[in-house]
DNA sequence: AGCACATGTTGAACCGTTTACACAGGGCGC
DNA sequence: GCGCCCTGTGTAAACGGTTCAACATGTGCT
């Protein structure tokens, strides 16, 4: 029965270290080291300490200890919403792997601007975090960069590591570590499954300038076509804001009623994209992959159940990579820049195309 | 520019208060007072100060203000999974109004394993965050009541709010927060839109026993069945294991190889299980709703994208409430207890019933 | 001129832990 | 019997903030 200290107006309070030793009959530095682990000590004394831990319920203070010099067992990690898909299973990554190391994560969402992201790294600098992690998109202008390199040096004089996830390199003289995934590789996959099924005029729906992530996509889209001897038409690339199913739905329903349907596939950006964009198809009667052939990206829920061939990205993986690799930098400022695969994940959503290489009707 | 300190071996470190006030020429005790902003202080002094803070790039650390006796501004949150579409989005709620509040978020899971939920816990008094919320449901058997009424007291004493979230009381005289929402009554509402359909036969798919969750939900089917004066069997009622997608394929499955269709609707327990169930159905040749009419429960994203009609739960906003109410209540310890409604949405996934009172065939 | 009083600032104690350093006591070789 | 190492423990000084009590300084009142 742990019985919890009183302090003098009677409120319990929780128990410190001193109260252990006093309840044990020894001094705090003999608790400190039996409870840390890392010298010799008397098994006597060893279980005598152990028990008044047991009995007056004691955890140490994270505060006490942080200012001690210990650095904190956790992990933070800066996302733009925890309940968009990609980002909650890069999320899940990092909680695995910070879990299986015993560490806690803290977690700051953005929303997806720029301000709200600098806001929560200045106070997980606060916090002495062993590792920073940003990930996602990220829409990098000279400011941007000027600012995140500030704040990447401040990390790194505080001893945390900086890990960018899916978003690249600040530059050379930055110290942080980056994990991407192949975008443009998967790109164009997903592009050649579409051209080798027959496809010429295939949509690229969401595209977006300045995001390196949207752009990496049309860059593998562009070299598909390329390296197929396709001719690339501009007017397939059809600008999109938020990565959202709302957005897919409206990009296709304007493209369809500004004029007569011109492509036989599409390329979505993202599975969200593709979801919406089929809703749209199906409420002009035109069927996915009987009528419209369509891949998408990201393999995430959405995707099998609407038979979406898709790009497989290693979300989670990408996430427990990023927290493998700051642990064990032993100094903080390393630099690092992995790359992780992605594949092509073939299901119900490409036809062969037998109609005029220009599109149909 | 931001310079950074020197130590004695060249290497960069953090600016303290003490260089603050060292380089603005007055104590750490006004540059304390200054940045807290409670006391009154000369403007002169004042943008010395602010200065001084600027140039040295000064944030405050966290440890050490814990360690004073300021409750840190954070937030804890332990869950099943960040990935599962129910907590992620009550946890973007607790980050929505954590935010709001400039905290920042705690997350600890648990993969629904409750060792690992205690040792989270545990995780957290030592960091002595303003609130821990519980999310999610659980299996509360009578040494789980007593371990969780040790720990809600230990938090209480370390001055941490409890928050339970869709989940019950822990007994009346144990200190906490709760916020629930009305499965009972959702359920209710969802298997009277069945039956006013005039389905009379309505599988219920997803029963587990022990745990709240599903328990409540199974109430409420049953009392709108005895409200409707339709006889309850409790062979309609089939078990499953895992609230995922997979288990309401499987018991789908199971069913349609075991018997013949017995049924002319199903209420599966949730979405998941509801999408589960409709791909064994379409396998089957099984079309919803002209075949067999449907309703889940938590209108989550795999619901807009299979046309499943559903009960509404409010995820963000018991998320919200929960982060609302532990920052409201000055004293940890505070109880309460508060009731979210539910309420159905129709979409296309319920057909008038045609056939036999005691189902097809 | 003397006093009360508000305003700003400071020195120092304190929060709970870790750890460098000092030291007690036992076993051992000389 | 003496000095030595080895093992285990204690003392006290950080760590970086907050805040209480004390203290200057300036202003208005008698």
């Amino acid at each position: 029965m742990p019985r919890r200290i009183a302090s003098g107006d009677g409120k319990p309070r929780p128990a410190t270290i001193k109260d252990v030793a006093r309840h044990a009959g020894v001094s705090v530095a003999t608790v400190s080291r039996i409870l840390s682990g890392t010298y010799p000590n008397a098994p006597a004394t060893r279980s005598k300490v152990m028990r008044a831990v047991r009995e007056l319920d004691y955890v140490p203070n994270a505060h006490a200890r942080g200012l001690a010099g210990v650095r904190p067992k956790s992990v933070a990690i800066v996302v733009n919403s925890v309940i968009s898909p990609h980002y909650a299973h890069v999320a899940q990554g990092v909680h695995e792997e910070a879990a299986r190391a015993g560490r806690l994560c803290i977690v700051g969402t953005t929303g997806g601007d720029l301000e709200r992201e600098l806001a929560a790294i200045q106070l997980m600098r606060e916090e002495h975090a062993e590792a920073v992690i940003l990930v996602g998109n990220i829409n990098p202008d000279e400011a941007y960069r000027e600012r995140m390199a500030g704040y990447a040096r401040a990390l790194a004089a505080a001893g945390s590591q900086l890990v960018l996830c899916g978003r690249p390199p600040l530059g050379p003289d930055v110290p942080a570590i980056v994990v991407e995934y192949d975008n443009t590789g998967g790109a164009f996959a997903a592009t050649s499954h579409l051209l080798s099924a027959g496809h010429k005029r295939i949509l690229f729906l969401g595209r977006r300038f300045g995001y390196t992530t949207p752009e990496s996509r049309v860059a593998g889209y562009r070299a598909a076509l390329a390296a197929h001897g396709v001719p690339h038409d501009p007017g397939l690339e059809v600008d999109g804001a938020r990565m959202v199913r709302r957005e897919g739905y409206r990009m296709m329903r304007e493209r369809l009623d500004a004029r007569p349907r011109d492509f036989t596939a599409v390329f979505a950006i993202n599975d969200l994209i593709a979801a919406g964009a089929r809703e749209a198809l199906r409420e002009r009667g035109l069927r996915i992959p009987e009528d419209v052939s369509m891949v998408g990206f990201d393999d995430l829920p959405p995707a099998a159940d609407i038979d979406l061939t898709t790009v497989y990205i290693p979300h989670e993986e990408l996430g427990r990579t990023a927290v493998r690799l700051a642990l064990k930098s032993e100094t903080p400022g390393a630099s690092e820049h992995v790359l992780l695969g992605t594949h092509i994940v073939v299901r119900d959503s490409v036809c062969p195309n037998v109609g005029e290489a220009s599109g149909p009707d």
